[in-house]
RNA sequence: GGAGGGGUUCCCGAGUGGCCAAAGGGAUCAGACUGUAAAUCUGACGCGAAAGCUUCGGUGGUUCGAAUCCACCCCCCUCCA
């Protein structure tokens, strides 16, 4: 059963290092076991670029293994330096704490925590680490580490040797205390695997390390391949940031967007990472679109598969339902219930009374939010590139947003629908 | 504490008294081509509809004029103690 998940894994791209390779296969094989991946809170919600570790529990889950979510309560007091160019600023522990509340609520959601002897746990390192006094740590823990070893890892070599910036202790010391989980979990619930992403090599090693020194018992770790786009940029930004999973900072109806939007050198292996379907299934979605014209089904696969995850069935139908309307449709054809309909699910949208229209369509574009600048709706006014309802209009319209949203070009007397180039729309309701 | 190097517009990185809103590259946005893809080409890229306004770690100063010179301060890096 485990032989065949790591030849999934391995078959979608997703295993990029094991420590204890050979042993492995064999200890997932004799019996369901605890494994964990941490989740540090650095910002109110986790985004996409955790969305790998994140299924990739829930997949040792199916296999019949436990999952432990950690939320780094501790470790992110402190910040991981693995591969960070710069020292990273400390947020206040109220704000952290706050943030670990937010996570373990976004966690648990992708992990079952009701599957009998095989449930998920949220764990946070926070419980195990407040207690702990600095000679102690410096006596058990920190004794098991050499600094020899610790400057010798890769994920710290850029900031020990790169000319303009440094590494404070705080965060060399990140890795024993992401060491020291692992042991803990051992300890506490006999974790005897941690998942990462491949920058996190250093950290998971560590923890092996100091597992074995500590408890004598011999654990493993996997890390995934961080996820790269074919031309080079990078994955999971958008004109307007990170794409996150928290509904409430990305769209389900922009999430959905987003992973529209992958390119097509990109959106098979995506399909690996990020979804469920079966290894063979992709291979036949990527043969069917080699073989049509025009374009591929994957993406809108992708979309549907990856939202659906992330922001269940109802968040996918809301994003279903814009894009439909919006791309697919005609928007005459909408009605007045249906444009409401795409305000609930999520379309950017304003409501604004006539007398409140600014001087500027540019004013009007910027303040609903389209464009971080006038420059920019200017060169789309330029260029043709803005219309309402359907309409185009022109530089010279800049002077008249009245005009522009006319009653008469209404849809429904009160809605316009303003496209900003080929992506970016705005409903505007107008009373 | 000492010596040296550095902090430039989202990022990298030029600029060392006016020609600088600041080279170049990247990212980003828009257009053309397409398939809401890629590549390519074109344009935009501090803010502003415009007049104009505000930037080059901070505060003062020199000067007709400063990102560029001076003083002090803050932060980062390297080496020494």
């Amino acid at each position: 059963m485990s032989t065949e998940l790591l030849k999934d894994l391995r078959a979608r791209g997703l295993v990029f290092q094991i420590a204890g390779e050979e042993a492995l296969p064999a200890w997932l094989d004799a019996e369901s076991r605890t494994l964990y991946c941490g989740f540090d809170p650095t910002a109110d919600s986790l985004h996409i670029g955790s969305l790998v570790p994140l299924l990739m529990l829930r997949r040792f889950q199916l296999a019949g293994h436990r999952p432990l979510a950690l939320v780094g309560g501790a470790t992110g007091m402190i910040g991981d330096p693995s591969f960070k160019a710069q020292e990273r600023q400390l947020n206040t522990p109220d704000v952290i704490d706050g943030w670990v509340g937010r996570l373990r609520d976004q966690v648990s959601r992708f992990v079952d925590v009701d599957a009998g002897a095989c449930s998920a746990e949220i764990v946070n390192n926070l419980d195990w680490t407040r207690g702990l006094d600095v000679l102690t740590f410096l006596r058990d823990v920190g004794k098991h580490f050499s600094v020899n070893a610790m400057i010798q890892k890769e994920s710290v070599k850029q900031r020990l040797d790169r000319e303009g910036s440094g590494i404070s202790y705080t965060e060399f010391s990140y890795m024993i205390l992401q060491s020291y989980d692992f042991a803990e979990l051992n300890r506490r619930y006999g974790c005897g695997l941690q998942i990462g992403g491949s920058d996190q090599w250093g950290n998971i090693t560590g923890g092996i390390d100091l597992t074995r020194r500590m408890n004598g018992s011999t654990v493993y770790g996997l890390t995934m391949p961080l996820v790269t786009k074919a031309d080079g940029t990078k994955f999971g930004k958008t004109e307007s940031g990170t794409v996150w999973l928290d509904a409430a900072k990305t769209s389900p109806y922009a999430f959905y967007q987003f992973w529209l939007g992958t390119s097509d050198a990109d959106v098979y292996r995506f399909l690996r990472y990020f979804t469920f379907l079966d290894v063979d299934v992709i291979a036949q979605i990527e043969k069917e679109d080699a073989a049509g014209q025009g374009r591929p089904q994957a993406q809108g696969i992708l979309a549907r598969e990856v939202t659906r995850l992330v922001h269940g069935n109802d968040g996918l139908y809301a994003a279903e339902r814009i894009t439909r309307s919006l791309f697919d449709g005609d928007l005459k054809a909408l009605s007045a219930a249906d444009l409401s309909q795409l305000k609930l699910d999520g379309l950017p949208s304003s409501s604004l009374s006539r007398a409140d229209l600014p001087e500027t369509v540019t004013q009007l574009l910027t303040e609903a939010g389209m464009t971080r600048s006038g420059k920019q709706v200017k060169d789309a006014l330029l260029s043709g590139a803005v219309s309402v309802n359907g309409e185009a209009l022109g530089w010279a319209d800049n002077g008249s947003p009245a005009a522009c949203l006319a009653s008469e070009r209404a849809l429904h007397g009160r809605f316009f629908v303003v496209r900003l180039g080929k992506k970016k729309v705005h409903l505007f309701d107008l009373t």
